[in-house]
DNA sequence: CTCATATACAACCATTTGGTTGTAGGTTAC
DNA sequence: GTAACCTACAACCAAATGGTTGTATATGAG
């Protein structure tokens, strides 16, 4: 299974767009159903335009995209590019465990 | 299994500090080992002073923590925020999969 | 003791971020 | 056709970020 990892841009990208919890809440939100950018602008105590920017900084990020329907833009949140996120955090993690790993071979050599 | 989730302002920490490359490579070292922040230093091309405010931000968001050795201060990966930030993103595609989940069963429902 | 090392921290600066308002262009409803 | 709605985007601003240099302090080596 091809895994297409995150570029170092792209992963700063991701986290940068995750490290807002107004932007969260939209990954939230179109990942449970596609909602409309105003849909979306009503909710949060801010213009428009300022959701409109968070959308986009999650657009770039590529944690939603966006497609036309009449008037509306359509945002959906694209679980793929969770999913690499979370590739990115387990393979730190496993660089963890394998140093456990290591200690542990230690230990036991100890006891021989 | 208790596990303690990351608040809202944690949250953003978490993220912001893994949203550059230098303060990622910096978890995956001290993951793999314990290094000083001297060490650290010494394979990026900035400054002491710089590479002493990613660690202070990594520190600040839970991903190492330090301890004084003699005159150095030791930096530790800490897999347990690694792990939260992973849970918080296992919640995103678990919401992703509950749609699906849902669209199966309209699917399915058509068929009767 | 003295010197070099390791760190902490303040002050400063350029750039980025996250918000605002204002203007303009499509699309839908009536 | 016209008014209302949805979006795009520019210009602007304050605050945060990410770097710098400089100074001070504590520890270890000889």
């Amino acid at each position: 299974m091809v895994v297409y990892e995150l570029s170092e841009e792209q992963a700063n990208k991701v986290f940068r767009a995750l490290a807002d919890a107004t932007r969260r809440d939209i990954v939230r939100r179109t990942l449970r159903a596609e909602v409309s950018v105003s849909e979306l602008a009503a909710s949060y105590d801010m213009s428009f335009a300022a959701v409109q920017k968070h959308v986009a900084a999650l657009e770039a990020a590529g944690l939603v995209s966006k497609i036309a329907r009449g008037r509306e833009r359509i945002v959906r949140g694209q679980p793929d590019t969770i999913r690499h996120a979370q590739e990115l955090l387990s393979s730190l993690e496993e660089i963890w465990r394998q140093r456990i790993s290591r200690l542990d071979d230690f230990l036991a050599d100890g006891d021989k």
